[in-house]
DNA sequence: TCCTTGTTTAAGTCTTAGCTAATATTAGCA
DNA sequence: TGCTAATATTAGCTAAGACTTAAACAAGGA
């Protein structure tokens, strides 16, 4: 599973913008994610294991509870692939921020 | 699909990227990329329809031939919500590189 | 040691993405 | 109009991922 495949659910894009704030426990990203998205406490369970597993989180064992905490290594070859592109798109971009401030332009009129 | 769920297919990041370079008509894409990763004609012309359909890529009709050109539009969403992130991580990835650093530091002394 | 809480793992089901093969569509040309 | 080349679309198969339920595991307290 490529790191855009895993940013690619909901639910754990969801999980890492809460750890981004700040490290959790289990329980708590479970009380949470699963409360938004209706899940059960085993499907976060496997997604935070997804995370894990392709390094996007690391955990700690603090007596029964395991503390979840980001690790943005991952976002390396994210960020790699698209900087790769963006010289390329952002022209394209700029181009399309002129086309819109010409519409409104033109709406003003 | 999400944007990122599209940017999770392999053949649809490599069609990217020959799309950011240059604009291609549909069987040249096929050429490079049905042969790279060994699949048919239409695997790759469905590929570009989700492309298309999620607004990665615009199509103009030449002729017979179907010429598709990249669109960053979608990449506005996904730089956003990286971005998003990014404030988060950004001095982990700083510690991290810290960290790299003084292994290298300590390697070689 | 047994119980309870917090969490992961295993097994099984359902859905969907990606593929192939076959068919349809589109446009130009004889 | 019929033929050919370029491409898209459909149907059907398969594999993988996301989910639920149930069972296993870990750690602390009675």
């Amino acid at each position: 599973m490529h790191a855009f495949d895993v940013l690619g659910d909901p639910v754990r894009r969801r999980i890492l913008e809460i750890l981004a704030e700040d490290r959790h426990a289990s329980g708590e990203i479970v009380a949470i994610v699963g409360e938004e998205f209706g899940i059960t406490q085993s499907a976060v369970s496997q997604h935070l294991k997804v995370l894990r597993d392709h390094g996007f989180a690391t955990v700690e064992v603090a007596g029964p509870r395991r503390i979840y905490q980001i690790d943005p290594a991952p976002m390396v070859e994210i960020d790699r692939w698209l900087a790769r592109l963006r010289g390329f798109w952002e022209p394209k971009l700029e181009a399309l921020a002129v086309e819109v401030a010409r519409g409104k332009r033109k709406r003003r009129e």
